[in-house]
Parts: structure tokens; sequence; C-alpha cells
DNA sequence: CGATCCCGCCACATT
DNA sequence: AATGTGGCGGGATCG
């Protein structure tokens, strides 16, 4: 049929045909005739079923004439040369030949014309980078796929990359809303940290030695995470939880791996990640196993990954050449920092910029979409939800509504932040299993922020288990907002509960306790933060969780970061580096332990299989890895001060213990928190044994100064908080609703007020006890009292853990998020404001944090910060 | 020959 | 049931 077609058709055909055509003359020269092969070929050229279908002919036809042609002339001239003679068809053919070569290349050559990347381009060029806010661009799936000349199944591979990225979101069936690289910053930090958490360690490893390293990772994974793995780590999955279990399979892949491949670019030092091991290591499964064929496959889709977002400017094609041999790879040349993260602004201008008043109507609506749709939140768990939920576009909050509304912008960022936390916990908490139980978590987390239902309920849910997070977003949801709300109003209300010292620590604690499994990281974020609080809030607004951000912006964009937004400010990186050494002053703690380096790739083993879980959490709790190390390590000092103040227990010394360990090891101390607690509900668990009983685990917990502080602290500070945060909790639920939009104006204005950027998550509750308490941070007052919010929230969640945990958790974290995100959306200002934050921040911590990176590419590498790290993968880097 | 990766079958999801 | 999505891997190209 086709070939009858083609004989009528004309010329329409699609793109394709036509440059086709247009070579042949080129080639043939349109004097001559037509070689004939290529007229021929034209010829048939049927009509034009529809532009597919010619396309498709077209190609086809053409193709494999060409081809034909193209042997023929391989397999002939020799002999028609040989022969040669005749003379005109020889001539022709020469020509032919040649033009036809280039012809051939030219059109036929269709591989590389059809390849995904140039498709990609093709699409991308279609929509403006930066899209005004006011502006809905929608795509039509098929409309797109004719326009440019392709299967539908095409447009897919390409959409799917950038919706992981949240340059789009589906909105409806066949329909995608363009979003524009805004929040490309806030989504890549947010990655970022998950990938730290999950990967961090891993890569590390990895890098340094190699597989083995991999292989230990994955078989603790394994044993932590039986199965569950697949859980979509970063979607951004709603909160919808509906479907929690439903959720399907589905989304694990295009998506997820995308997301995965990106976290490792950022959480590789040198930024290059070779093809087999991302495979490997997004194989999760079963360990070594890793069937070839899967690996194969898996190589495959990484190839199609990899050539979206070579389109998109974020990596290039590089070939490392390690010990073994060169291997191909990719290079991130994308934003490194992300200044933009996302909103800037308030640590500054609080909130209130005039411009973000407007802006941020628009933007608010935007991000908030984002959130929703995107909703940060990694959330693996209702994948089914939240696509269902991300479908609808703007409306995303049908469930979480009231506390969205009330809460205006702040709320929602909150919101966003509270999914994002929650779902950070849910992984956390949850096991792979448990999935399903932090979707729910996350609406609640949400609605914690705004609305606050009845927190005591709630809690006693929460606490029995994660598990019933698990439990229908209503249940959830109450539970956590009741929880948060409580906390927050707790805080305020009982601050003097709070005042006691231990808040420091448990602010900390207490955004991992969010987490979940992530508390280490977030404990170890939240320490950071705690000297980076000004980090966080910066980040908060991000959505994000303010943890990763922290890290993130300690880490690497270090100070200005801001700047960049995306872009990398080189200036930066200098920062950056200084910044590091103040780490490493950290460090000299580390002495101890050596063990620590064994532990740590276990550790790290561990922290990558919760990872997997948690993603999420991840961003949320920003965990450290390394990276955080440094500023872990300001924050421990900070830390350790802080809970010698506040308390006791021998954390002090913990911390230390920590320090030096991570400083020693590495910097993974996050991942004894995971280890222990490997089980994601059993996060809280965890720590908490992990403290308390610990004595002999003290490895992973005291020894790091981090975790181990943070466990501590929480169960010593858990139980005694309890009270505190239970009964601020309890109280606030009583104004539910109410309360709960005061609580989050409270803890507003505390942040606000205080820091700009902590705020938010804080909430006031915390705050206001931290701030009493909490004193002695390093950091300035500012910080302190972010931390103590931090801390307060945590706290009660602690407490909560302590009884309830998670449910606790979920609502903290949340808020804390939010603090952070509000901001708008990422305008343009990114640089400036993330400049401004940092600095904010950075005083404390900033200096620490930054230090690793660097950022510069690959190579460098190394850097002192190699405390951390030692990895260095990256050394292989360059080719 | 290994690296890439296009193509489209076909299962699963959604309408 | 029809249609939308998208996992998946054969096998063609490229280098």
């Amino acid at each position: 049929e086709n070939i009858l077609d083609r004989s009528r058709m004309a010329p329409k055909t699609p793109i394709k045909i036509q440059p086709v055509d247009l070579s042949k003359q080129k080639g043939c020269t349109p004097e001559r005739n037509p070689i004939t092969p290529v007229k021929l070929m034209d010829r048939p050229q049927p009509d034009p079923w529809t532009p597919t279908a010619n396309l498709k002919m077209l190609v086809s036809a053409a193709s494999p004439d060409m081809r034909d042609r193209e042997k023929k002339k391989e397999l002939f001239r020799p002999i028609e040369n040989s022969d040669q003679s005749d003379t005109p068809d020889s001539l022709q053919y020469d020509m032919i030949e040649d033009s036809m070569v280039d012809e051939f290349e030219k059109q036929r050559p269709g591989r590389k014309q059809k390849s995904l990347g140039l498709l990609c381009q093709k699409f991308l060029a279609r929509y403006p980078s930066y899209p005004l806010s006011t502006e809905k661009t929608t795509i039509s799936l098929d409309e797109v796929a004719s326009v440019l000349g392709v299967e539908r199944r095409r447009i897919y591979d390409i959409v799917n990359v950038l919706e992981s990225l949240h340059l789009v979101s589906r909105v409806a069936k066949n329909q995608y809303c363009w979003h524009g690289r805004h929040n490309l910053s806030q989504t890549l930090k947010v990655l970022q940290d998950a990938g730290e958490l999950q990967y961090g360690e891993l890569m590390a490893f990895l890098q340094h030695k190699e597989q083995d390293l991999e292989y230990k990772c994955r078989e603790q994974r394994k044993e932590t995470i039986p199965d569950s793995q697949d859980s979509p780590l970063l979607d951004f999955s709603e909160p919808d939880c509906a479907s929690a279990s439903a959720n399907s399979r589905k989304d694990k892949s295009l998506r997820i791996m995308s997301q995965k491949f990106v976290m490792l670019f950022l959480v590789s030092k040198t930024k290059i990640v070779t093809l087999d091991i991302a495979a490997k290591i997004l194989i999760e499964e079963t360990q070594d196993t890793v069937d070839h064929s899967k690996f194969k496959t898996k190589v495959r889709r990484l190839y199609d990954i990899a050539n979206v977002l070579t389109s998109l400017g974020l990596i290039t094609k590089v070939h490392v050449t390690e010990e073994r041999g060169r291997k191909p790879a990719f290079k991130w040349i994308g934003p490194v920092e992300f200044p933009g993260k996302t909103d800037e602004p308030r640590g500054h201008s609080p909130s209130s910029n005039p411009l973000s008043g407007t802006q941020r109507g628009a933007s608010a609506n935007g991000k908030q979409k984002f959130t929703r749709h995107a909703s940060f939140s990694f959330a693996q768990p209702c994948e089914g939800t939240r696509r269902k939920v991300s479908s609808e576009p703007s409306s995303p909050h049908q469930e979480r509504p009231a506390c969205v509304v009330n809460s205006d912008e702040h709320g929602s960022k909150m919101i966003n932040l509270a999914t994002v936390c929650r779902q950070t916990i849910e992984e956390g908490t949850r096991n792979p299993s448990i999935s399903s139980p932090l979707s729910l978590l996350p609406a609640p987390e949400d609605s914690d922020f705004c609305v606050t239902p009845l927190p005591q309920a709630v809690f006693p849910v929460v606490q029995t288990d994660v598990p019933n997070l698990s439990l229908p977003n209503s249940t959830g949801s109450q539970a956590q907002h009741p929880a948060t709300a409580a906390v927050t109003k707790t805080e305020s209300e009982k601050p003097a509960l709070l005042p006691s010292q231990p808040f420091l620590c448990f602010p900390s604690s207490s955004l991992f306790m969010l987490c979940g499994s992530l508390h280490e990281n977030n404990l170890r974020e939240t320490q950071s933060t705690g000297g980076d609080v000004g980090n966080r809030s910066t980040e908060a607004r991000t959505a994000v969780p303010p943890a990763a951000c922290q890290k993130r912006s300690s880490r690497q964009r270090p100070t200005p970061s801001a700047l960049a937004g995306e872009e990398e400010p080189a200036s930066k990186k200098p920062n950056v580096g200084e910044s590091d050494l103040p780490l490493s002053l950290v460090v000299p703690k580390k002495p101890f332990e050596s063990p620590k380096a064994e532990t740590k790739p276990q550790s790290v083993c561990t922290s990558a299989e919760h990872l997997e879980d948690f993603h999420l959490d991840l961003a949320s709790p920003v965990a450290p890895e390394a990276t955080d190390k440094e500023s872990t390590k300001l924050l421990e000092s900070q830390k350790q001060e802080k809970c010698s103040q506040s308390e006791d227990l021998g954390e002090p010394t913990q911390g230390e213990e920590h320090i030096s360990k991570e400083n020693g090891s590495q910097p993974f101390l996050p991942q004894y928190l995971y280890v222990q607690p490997t089980a994601g509900l059993s996060n809280f668990n965890f720590l908490f044994s992990a403290n308390q009983a610990p004595g002999g685990i003290s490895l992973a917990a005291s020894p790091l100064p981090s975790v181990s502080i943070p466990c501590v602290m929480v169960p010593a500070a858990a139980l005694a908080s309890f009270p505190l945060f239970c009964s601020p909790a309890v109280i606030s639920p009583l104004s539910s609703a109410a309360d709960g939009s005061l609580s989050a104006a409270n803890s507003m204005s505390f942040s606000v007020s205080g820091l700009a950027s902590t705020p938010p998550a804080f909430m006031g509750t915390t705050a206001v006890g931290t701030a009493k308490v909490s004193p002695t941070p390093l950091v300035d007052a500012q910080q302190p009292a972010q931390p103590p919010l931090h801390l307060s929230p945590v706290f009660a969640r602690s407490c909560a853990a302590v009884k309830l945990d998670h449910s606790v958790c979920g609502g903290h974290p949340v808020t804390l998020l939010k603090l952070q995100q509000p901001s708008s959306a990422p305008l343009t200002p990114k640089s400036l404001r993330p400049a401004c934050h940092e600095a904010f921040f950075k005083t404390p911590r900033s200096l620490g944090d930054p230090v690793c990176w660097k950022k510069s590419e690959g190579n460098q590498t190394r850097n002192a910060s190699s405390v951390q790290r030692r990895l260095e993968i990256s050394s292989t880097s360059a080719d």
C-alpha cells in the first residue's frame, strides 16, 4: 500500500521528506536530473495520508531506497567504475553518489535527524524558556507530534523527562502545561537535596571505590529496603494519596529515572556520571544481579533521558577514562548551585516585596501549581494520586484547600513545603511499603500548615505508626495537621517548655523526624541549618525542603549563590572554597574515628536505600551527606553547643563524636541514622533507640555528631519535651483550622520578624520557644531562632515520635518547608535574592557549608572538602 | 564491535 | 471498548 501511495504521493511529505528532497536536489543538482534513484524515490511518494503516515512512508521509502542506492553505489561502484563505462551513468552515479551521499547523509541519516535530542530541541524551540507567569501555555501532544512530524510516543519521552524537571506538567489527557525554566532551579535544588540523601554517599563511594561500594550499598539497601524500592522517589507526586496503593506502577520509570539521573549529577562532585554507574545505581533491585538485559535496557532509557537533558543544556556527553577503560559519560553543565533557588525573597524581603506582591500573586499561582503539580516533594508514594491531582493544574488543592486558602501565599507555600515534608516524611517513615502513609501525610501536612485539625487525635494515630499515616488522606492529614498545628501552637503556647535547651537539638531533629528516615539528614540539615538557618529559609520558599536547600546552599552555593540562579556564579565558587575551610575547623574532632570510615560506607548504603524510599525526604531534609558534613560540622559544633546548653545527656559529647566522625569519615553522618533506622518507619525509633540505647550504638548515633546528637537529643528532649510539644500540639488542635491559620501566622510572624527566612518552619511555635531557649547557637540570634523553631516542631514531632512520630513529623516537616518556599517564584531575581539569603544564612554557617564545593566542574574536585568525600571519583572525571 | 538509540509492539491506564 | 500512556527491547546506525 505504501508503495502505491508513494507513487502517487506528492511531495508534501512532512518535514523529513522535504529535507530529503532538498538534499537530493542539491546533491543532484537541480538541473541534473534527477538522479534516477532519487527521483524515483521521490516519485513514489505517496499522498499524504496523515502527516505522520506520509512521513513514515517517505522515510521508510526513502531511507531504504537511499540505502539501497548507497549500497548500489558501494557495490556497484566498483563494478561500474571498473566497468565504468557507462559513462553517463557512471558520471551520474558519481555525481549522484556524491550528492547522494550528501543527501543521504543529510536526509537519510535520518537517524540523527530524528534523534530524540533534535526532536526535543524542536520541541523546546516552540516554547519560551521563561514564559510569563500569566500566560499559560498548553501543549497538545497530538498537535506537537504532528507538527514535529513524529509519533506521539516520542513526544511522551520528551515530555516525561521535562515533567520530571517540572518544565511542564500534565494537565489533562493529551494536554500538558508549559512552565518553562522558572522553577528549574528549585527543582534542581530539591533533586540535589534528595540526591544527597539517597545517593550522596553512594556516589561518593562509587566514585572512589567503584562498584564495590555499590554492591555494598545495594545489599544494604536490599536489606533495609526490601522491596519497595521503586517507589517513585522524587516524583513530585501530589499528595493525594487517594490511591496510594493503587498508583502504580508506571510512575516509575522515565520520570523517576530522569530525576534520579539528575540527582546523580547534582550529587556528584565531578558532575560527571558514567552511564554504567548510573544504570547500576538506578537498577535498584537486587543487588548485584543486575541482569545484563536489564542493565542494557536501563542504559537505553538513560540515553533517552540524556538526549533530552542535553537538549535542555543541562548535560553534555563526555568520556571518562577510568582504570578499566573509557566509558561513556555525561557531564552536568547546568546550574550547580541553583541560586535561583526558589525564591529567595523572603529572607530579605520577607514577604513582600513590592514586586512580589504582584508577582507573587502571579508567581504564587504558578508555584502553587508547581507545587501542586509537581509537588516538589518528591512524593513518592502517591504516584497515582499525584497524577490525578497533578493533572489538575491550577486547582491543586482540592483537598487541602482550606489551609491553603487561609494561608495565602504563605499558606500555599507552606503547603508545598508541607507536601514535600510530608512526602519526605513519608518516605522516611515509611518503609517501602509504607509509602502510602507518606502520601497520606502529605495531605495532612499541608493542612497542618494551614489548618490544623485536631492535633491530638491525630497524634495518637500518627504516633502509633507510620502506617497510620498511610491511612487515607483524611486520616493522615488530620492527624498530621493537628500535629503540626499542635506543634506550632504548642510552641507558641508552651514556649516555656521549649525553652529548655533541648530545643536546639530537637529542632533539627524534629526536622529529621519529619523527614522520617531522613532524620539524619534532616538533623544535619537542621543542624547545619541551624547554623544556616537563613539559608534554609531561603530554600524554604522554594518549597523544597529547607534542609536540602540549606545543604545545598551551604555547600554548593555557598554564598552568593544567589546569583546565578541557574547559572553559576563563578564568584561563588571561590567563596565556597573558603567557606569550606571553616568546615574543616570542625573537623578537628574527627580524629576519632577511624571506624567511621567503614561505617560510613555502610551508612551510606543504607542511606541510599532510604534515599530511594525517601528521595523526597531527602529533599526536605536535605540530606546532607557529605556535603553536609561540612555544614554539619559547623552545625554540629553549634549543636554541640546547643546541646550542651540545652541538654544534655551528654549529647554534646556525641555531637563531638559525630563531628569527628564526620570529619574523619566523611560526611555521611546521616547514614548512621539511616542505618539504624533502616526501616523507614522506625526511623524515629532508630533515632531514639540509637540515641538512647546506643550507647552502644554510639557508633552510629553517637559517633556521628550530627546524627547522634539529634537522636540523643531527641530522646531525652523528646521525653522531656513531650509535654511541651504535645501539649502545645494538643492545644493548638483546639484552635483547629483557625488555629492553624493563626499558628501559621504566628509562625510566620516569628519567622519573619526574627529571620525572615526561618519563619516558616518554625512556625511560630518553635520560634518562640526556641528563641528563648535556644540562644546558644552560634549563629546569630537569627539563626538560633530558626533552629529552635525547627526544633520545636521537631520536638513536637519527636515527642510525637516517641509517641506518634510520624504523624508529628509529618506535620512539622511541612511547616519547615513551607517557610522557605514561599516565595515566590522563581522570578528572575533568583540571583539577587539568593545572594541575600545566602548571605544571611551564611553568616552562620554559610561559610562552612559551602566548603566542599567548589563547584567547579568536575575536576576540581577534590578540594579540600575532600573531607567529606574523599571520593573523588570525580577525579576520574576528566577524560 | 561497542555505543547509540529509533521504532513501534503491546501492556496497562484512563476515559 | 477505545484511546492514551509509556515500558521495553529488537535491531539498525553510528563511530
